[in-house]
DNA sequence: CTCCAGGTCTCAT
DNA sequence: ATGAGACATGGA
């Protein structure tokens, strides 16, 4: 039922919805977003970074398992190396949160992100729901689901592509039929013991590579230690950590390593920090 | 109108 | 393993 959740260290809902791990989320009015969590209708308002969140429509124990309320933020932060730039980071946003995602609205919605800015991913993920997904409302707010494997498989390459998808409607159509078939297992990552076997069955989707599958792992899965390297961190390593190596050391293999050594067992997270920090800092080239 | 976007796949060294 | 192109579309 509706009531208020408070959390144990500061939270920021708004830059945690629009931080560019989730895409669907509306803000019809300063503090008030309105969005599905799953299947379930969700109203929330935050007057101000840090205050508890009322949950105007929706359960308040599913809003906070979305929301990631039982994640201890001041213990995954001190575990993140103490520079100059986490530190900017943490001070940029510091009520910033990873999300629990729904498994296949978290992959499929990150199958159709390459080579798409946030805004455009957001059009093509509403442009998905709106007409392959189940209408609902609720207080006033219209929400459609997004489609399961089995609907997106029977709709097909042509019409996802009506979407706007480009080329990526190829993949989203056959990662659907996957699922749907039973052929890749959406739970089978959760049960992983290595971030490397967790990964691998995500990859054996099309249209998911190391980047996507990191993604989906740690928004969805909660796996924090999964650190997905776009464009974005791959430049705030190679220009804030690594700006001085000789070229033999500035590599994506080398990227990569450094990340899996240097922000310690929750990276994703700080990830996350230092994702939402750049783009609202760092000029594209 | 040009540039570029939370990459992946394929095929070449 | 590492590198170069192609890929579809729309926001800025």
């Amino acid at each position: 039922m509706p009531g208020q959740i408070v959390f144990a260290a500061p939270f920021d809902l708004a830059a945690t919805l629009a931080s560019g791990q989730v895409f669907h989320w509306d803000n019809p009015s300063p503090g008030t977003f309105a969005g599905l969590i799953g299947e379930d209708p969700a109203v929330l308002h935050q007057p101000v970074p840090g205050a508890p969140v009322e949950v105007l429509v929706g359960e308040t124990a599913t809003v906070g398992h979305y929301l990631g309320h039982d994640h201890d933020l001041p213990a995954i932060q001190s575990t993140f190396p103490r520079d100059q730039h986490i530190a900017a980071a943490l001070a940029w946003s510091p009520g910033l949160r990873i999300l629990r995602q729904p498994r296949w609205e978290c992959t499929a919605t990150f199958i159709t992100s390459s080579m798409k800015n946030i805004p455009a991913i957001r059009k093509m993920s509403l442009e998905i729901r709106s007409r392959f997904g189940q209408r609902t409302e609720a207080d006033g707010h219209v929400f459609h689901t997004y489609p399961d494997p089995d609907t997106l498989a029977a709709a097909g390459e042509t019409a996802l592509r009506q979407c706007g998808l480009g080329y990526r409607a190829k993949s989203l159509a056959s990662a659907a039929g996957a699922v749907a078939s039973g052929a890749v297992d959406l739970a089978a990552p959760a049960s992983a013991v290595s971030l490397e076997e967790a990964r691998a069955h995500l990859t054996a989707l099309r249209g998911v590579g190391p980047k996507v599958a990191d993604c989906v792992l740690l928004f969805a899965y909660g796996r924090t230690d999964a650190f997905p390297i776009d464009v974005w961190v791959e430049r705030i390593v190679l220009e804030l950590y690594l700006k001085k190596k000789h070229k033999k050391n500035r590599t994506p293999a080398k990227v990569r390593a450094f990340a899996e050594s240097y922000f310690g067992p929750h990276r994703g997270y700080a990830q996350q920090f230092l994702f939402h920090h750049a783009r609202h800092h760092l000029k594209a080239r």
